[in-house]
Formats: C-alpha cells, sequence, structure tokens
DNA sequence: CGGCTTATTTCAGGGCTTGATTTAAGCGCT
DNA sequence: AGCGCTTAAATCAAGCCCTGAAATAAGCCG
C-alpha cells in the first residue's frame, strides 16, 4: 500500500507502465521472477504463484520459449491426467559477468543464468596504487579474459557488474567516490566505457555482496533484511521492501559510524565513539595493542586470527578485547533491530566470519540483552554462506536484475 | 529498479496488476495522486506529469468528473490559444476522520478531502485507566460526535484512521500492543467494527505523525526522510522509498532504544544505554534530579519548560544537561544520517519541539562533527510544521492513501 | 470576421488478458 | 486393446484499454 510516488520531482513520469504493452512486459517479468526463482515448474503453477490465468502464462512462455529464454525440462507424472511439462529459464541463455574490485586485486568472473560460474580472473593491484587507469585496464583485461577462457561470444553476454569499495553516485553521471584509493568523483562507467560495448552496471561493494547473500545466500526471501559488513572497517547493506536502501545519494549503510559510545574512542574517520572505533579489524588490533598485546605479524587477517586464538584463553589480553568487542556489535546490533526490525540481520566480511565463528551465540544473546523483546524474538542472526566470491557474484545480479526485469 | 518481489511467500500473487483493467485502476490513481498533491491543473499539464496521453487523461477525466470525484475549476486564458479548463479534487467528494489516540485523551477529527477539519472532539480519559473498553467507547463516540457536528453523512465517509500509542500488528488480525497501556494483543479493529461499519485502518502514532509531515508538512516530497518524535520518549518514522518502513513486523522506528553509551545508563525498557535513557523528557527530568537540580510542580512538560528556561543561564544545573542532552542527541542524529542517508531528517514531539527551538542550531552542528561530510552535506535537520494535531491528521491520511489508490 | 494558436475530444487501430471451449496426454479398469 | 476419466495446455472470441491522428472547441489578434 502506498508505495506511489507523489509530486515528489519527475518519478511519476518516469514510471514507465501506462500502456498495454507495459502490461505485457511486467507481465513477462513477472513470471521470469518466479521462475527464475521457483525452479523448475509447470504453466499450470506458474499460474496460481503469479495469480495470472493460464491462457495469459501459455501465451507468455510460447514466446519465452521461441526467444530461447525458457526451456521445456522433462515432466512430472501425474495420477490419471496429462503429465506437467516443467519449464525453467534456460541457462545458456546468455552470461553475465560481475567484477570485484577490492584493495589488492581486481576479480572477474562469468556466470551462466544459473549462476554457475564459467569462468575467472584475477588482476593483482599494487596497494599503494589505485589509479583509475591501472583498475580500468585490470578490468577490461578480465572481461576478454573470462570471455575467451568461457569461450562465449560477447554478443551473449547481458551485462557487466561492477562491484567498486566506495559510494557510487549514479545521477547525473555514474561516479565514485573510494577514500582507499583515493578517487573522488572518478566516472568510471565513462572510463570503462571507451573499452567495451557491454552494457554496465556499478554500485558499491558492500552492496553487491548484500544483494548476492539476500538472492543466494543466508537472506533468501526475505523482505526485511541487514547485511553487516566487518572487514577492516564496518558497513551494511539495508533491505527494505524486498530491495537494497541506497539512501537519498546512495551513501546509505554506514554503520560503522553510528554511535556506541558517544565521546569515546576517536575513530579514523575523525569522530569519536563510532561502532568502527571499536569493532572493525583495524580498530580491534589497536585497542588489543593499546590494552598491551602484541599483536602478530602478517597481515591484518592474519594478526586478528592470532588475536582470536588468544582469547580462547581465559585471563588474557585478546579475551577481554573480544569480551569488549561482542559488547559493543551486540549492542549495535541490537539498535539495528529496534530501529528496523528486520527479519533478519546477517554477518559477514571476513573479520565478521572470524568473529562469528566462535561468538555468534554471544552476539546473538547479547543483541537480545539490547533489544526489545518483540523485535528480537522475530529476528535472525545469521552468517554469510556465500564465500569470498560474493562480491563478484552480487556484482553479477546487477545485470540479471535488469534482464529478469526485461 | 528491482522492487520487484522475488519469491517471499505469497506477495507475487496478492500483486494485483495482471490485466488491462487493473491498468486503468492504476492510471486513475495516478492522476488522482498527480492532482491531489499537485494542486489544481490542466489535462494537458496532467499529461505531460503523468506521462500518460492526452487522450487517456481526458477519458479518464470524465470518468472521474461523472463519479464526482474531479471537477473543474476556471480556466486559465492563454494568449492566442483555447484555454486550459483547471481540474482539481473535489474536497466534498468524501470526508475522512483520524483519531489520535493519546495517553491523557481520545481526539477525534473529521477533515474533507482537502484536509480543511470540519469538526473536531476530544474525549479525555483517566490517565490511570486505559481499558480497551473506554477507549473504544471514546472512539466510538467521538465519531458520532464530528459526525452530527458536521453534519456530514456517514456514507460520504470514506474511512476512519486511528493513531494508537504502541506497535500494531496487521496480521493475521489486527492487534495492538501498547505498553503504556497495559494492552497485549487487543484486537482493536474487531472492538470497533462492533459499533460501526466505517471502513478502519488503524496504525502507530507516530506513523500517523510521520506521514502527516510527510504529506503535508515539513517532510512534503520526500523519498528517504526520518521524522523523530521525542515526547516523554523518543521513536522515529522512517520514510524510505517515499514511504514508511515499518519492518518486518510493524515495530520499526524504535529509535530511543538504539545505544548511545554501551554500559551507559539505565533505560526505562530495561536495557542500558540507549537514547532514551538521556534524551526523552522522562529521562531529561530524572537526570536533572540525578544532579541535584529540583524538577518544578506539575506534568512533564511544565517542568521540562522550567529546566529549559534554566538552562539559558550559564553555569546551572540545567545548562549542563541540556549541554548533554544535545550530545546525545545530536551523535544519534549524525548515526542516523550515516546510516540510513535521509534527505530530510525531522523533529517533532513536544518535547523535540521544545528541544528544537532553543537548540536546533546546536544540534546540527553535532550531528555534522558526528557524521560523514557527505551524507551530512545532503541532509537537512528540520523541525516538525504541523501542530498537535499532526497525529489524527496522519490518521486521517490513512483511507485517504486508499482512497487516492482507488 | 477570418486566420492562427492551443486545448480537448473523438475515433480507428493495435494489444492484452480472460473465461470458455478444445485438444492433448496419460491412468486404470474392464 | 479399448474406453471413460482426469488433468494440462492451447485456442478463440469477447471485452477493455491506450495511443496517434484527425477533428473540434475556444479564444486572441489584426
Amino acid at each position: 500500500m502506498g508505495t506511489k510516488n507523489r509530486e515528489g520531482g519527475t518519478t511519476l513520469a518516469e514510471r514507465k507502465r501506462g500502456t498495454v504493452r507495459d502490461l505485457r512486459r511486467d507481465n513477462r517479468s513477472v513470471l521470469l521472477w518466479s521462475l527464475y526463482f521457483g525452479g523448475a515448474r509447470s504453466r499450470q503453477e506458474l499460474s496460481t504463484a503469479t495469480g495470472l490465468s493460464p491462457a495469459s502464462v501459455s501465451n507468455v512462455m510460447r514466446e519465452l520459449i521461441d526467444d530461447g529464454i525458457v526451456a521445456e525440462v522433462g515432466s512430472v507424472d501425474s495420477d490419471g491426467g496429462r503429465p506437467r511439462v516443467l519449464l525453467r529459464v534456460n541457462p545458456e541463455y546468455g552470461y553475465v559477468i560481475g567484477v570485484d574490485v577490492g584493495e589488492t586485486r581486481v576479480q572477474v568472473e562469468l556466470f551462466d543464468l544459473g549462476m554457475t560460474e564459467r569462468a575467472k580472473a584475477d588482476f593483482p593491484l599494487d596497494p599503494r596504487q589505485h589509479d583509475a587507469e591501472a583498475v580500468v585496464a585490470a578490468i577490461l583485461a578480465g572481461i576478454s579474459t573470462v570471455l575467451t577462457d568461457s569461450g562465449v561470444h560477447s554478443g551473449s553476454i547481458l551485462g557487466v557488474g561492477v562491484g567498486v569499495p566506495g559510494v557510487v553516485q549514479q545521477h547525473p553521471e555514474v561516479s565514485v567516490d573510494a577514500q582507499t584509493f583515493g578517487w573522488r568523483d572518478v566516472p568510471l562507467e565513462r572510463l570503462l566505457r571507451a573499452g567495451t560495448d557491454l552494457p554496465l552496471r556499478i554500485d558499491n561493494g558492500a552492496n553487491t555482496m548484500g544483494q548476492a547473500e539476500l538472492w543466494f545466500g543466508s537472506g533468501r526471501g526475505a523482505q526485511n533484511a541487514i547485511i553487516g559488513l566487518i572487514g577492516s572497517g564496518v558497513g551494511a547493506a539495508i533491505i527494505s521492501h524486498g530491495s537494497a536502501d541506497r539512501g537519498s545519494t546512495a551513501s546509505a549503510g554506514e554503520w560503522g559510524h553510528t554511535p556506541v559510545i558517544v565521546g569515546g574512542r576517536t575513530c579514523r574517520c575523525g569522530n569519536v565513539g563510532c561502532l568502527e572505533a571499536y569493532v572493525g579489524a583495524e580498530a580491534m588490533l589497536e585497542r588489543y595493542e593499546e590494552a598491551g598485546g602484541v599483536p602478530a605479524q602478517g597481515d591484518q587477517e592474519t594478526a586478528l586470527a592470532a588475536m582470536l586464538l588468544e582469547a580462547g584463553t581465559p585471563g588474557t589480553i585478546g579475551q577481554k578485547i573480544m569480551d569488549e568487542t561482542v559488547l559493543y556489535l551486540g549492542a549495535s546490533l541490537g539498535g539495528l533491530i529496534n530501529l528496523l526490525n528486520p527479519e533478519r540481520i546477517i554477518l559477514g566480511g571476513w573479520a565478521g566470519l572470524l568473529l562469528g565463528e566462535r561468538y555468534l551465540e554471544a552476539l546473538r544473546e547479547t543483541a537480545r540483552r539490547h533489544s526489545l523483546t518483540h523485535p528480537f524474538s522475530t529476528t535472525s542472526i545469521e552468517l554469510c554462506r556465500l564465500g569470498p566470491d560474493a562480491v563478484a557474484l552480487g556484482a553479477a545480479t546487477l545485470p540479471l536484475e535488469r534482464f529478469l526485469n526485461g
């Protein structure tokens, strides 16, 4: 109810649903979504699932089959009647490419429509050097590599999705602000456009990862969810009404810079008391050191793992730090539950998974203590289910989404 | 993009847009919304505003005029062409009733479609006695009072909206949980149904107030907004994609129970460190007393006003409390800005307005210090514009919304 | 008063979904 | 093997809807 736009700009006119032809496109799209996420089903099942008449389903399906998008696959016997013919989206109708632009590497993956990986390419990046040119070159090289490796013709690529570690503005032009890369208003789409004609979609990496979990991971079917990502810093993808809420200028989700101790520890963002000043991997290790601990040599990942190991022994500094961490994180989770009343919270990111392995139950309990009974009891807190490729997978869902929408 | 429901239950089938007739209903509704919020406009303007062809606009408008919903009102001359005929929604086509169930009184108001108040009735409630029966009786009495006072026939009432101070569950049956009233799973709709046949819509009072501000107050036109309500406690209505985000079980918006000092002051919800443990009127007065202040006699409103007056003098206890209050509230606002990236934050509630009068600028500054540059710079923080009738007004928009949707 | 400009309405054309009606495809029992 | 029964899918005529083009309405201007 009431999702119709009021006169808030041009949104009303942009809506593309006035003619009977749009109706057809919509129905076609509804059927495709239903088929894609519902798996192989008969026309009849589609009819009851979507509320469309059997006649229309038949009609649209013939079209989709003629286009090669949908294929009949076997049939299911019924006792005493004509067997139902099962339909499914043809995974080879087209392919999508997902790109994960990370701090240390650009990862490019090619999937068929069933989201089976068909090819993959990794290009290391110099961690001290994140020229837009270098990244663009890596992405373009990755695209042509996966194309040749998979033997897929570029004509059957439905699109390329790119997940980047920064705020992505879509209007008036796609531009990326990424502090860690020193990017400010980098017109990534325009730069890529010079090297490829494929349809492009660019979004924040945390959002693409969230979308991956939402579609294929722990978030399947959720209408209201929060996917929290804890790595060196802390971010989140917020799902409301079944789709990502990016806020008014696409920078929503900065969970890490939400207060937990007003006037507390200084955060790398310059403010004080942020969650990220306590809970990100970087902050955890700093706090460990401040408390007299000696972080293990190596990268953050190794150091954090070592600290977690130490934390298993009572009385250690590691344990103290981790107990506090669980308290802060759990309290913040409780706050999110109260504020947004999600049906599911999903914790991920490399540090989040490390932490979750050992402390998930403690986090649940802390969140319970810091939230109201009712909203807590209708929420579940879980870990991400997808591996390190989730960002690329989620990025690939961007063109997939466009395809399913027609 | 991508607001289509995935296979998350029965939502797909519930969508009522498959047939060419639904298309008509939708277009009719789009035109009505545009006319309602865009004011008097010609058919041609409607055509460009909605993207529908002039022919269709004419067509639908004739229908609406025949139904008495829309009326032609004057025309504007143009130099050298046929003058445009202005259309508007006929404010007398129907009426809506809004009910505000507060702690001390039930307020019932009757509006025409232009949201001009036509009648109003107040029924005091015994603050120690919030029997569902008493409240239901007051609401029903209020409805018949405003009907007779306004002379409006009940047949032209489009519906009644009720705002209650508690969590409202819509499924499987409308039921209300209101801690302050001692209500648990009160089937308010069923109880009211026994006394009236009018269409009913029940929602949380903070949400209805938020909707009022969104439609007619400081929030006009916003797609992403937060309406914060500070009274005795602290709540919020969260608007995303242009409509209220109630979360998965309709209890979203408990901003007051979001952490600001983990491990801090005990809140009346039983947890510690909640925003409401510092910023609600009740908490502010408690903190004042704990710090050695002597609250003025009388109700909370008088006492808070007195403290605010004292706070104007440097060195007083009142000033100390208020400085802290601004710090906590501002930090929490900063967190909301980072997390949700709203285009507007609107502060209301009786205590919020009292506070905002004097400290709005300080709050803005504190929020700025506690948020990231980009999202802060695209947000404005303002005060509610509507008076104490906002809850009833917002409640009345519930049936109005249904009417506009057809 | 006639030409000109702009706003609405009218109308034929093309599309869409649907309920009803057929046709297709097996099952089970005789 | 044959026949009736059951269920799934396809076909078809009917009823709506939106749109572009053409026609009509309504003033202004010289």
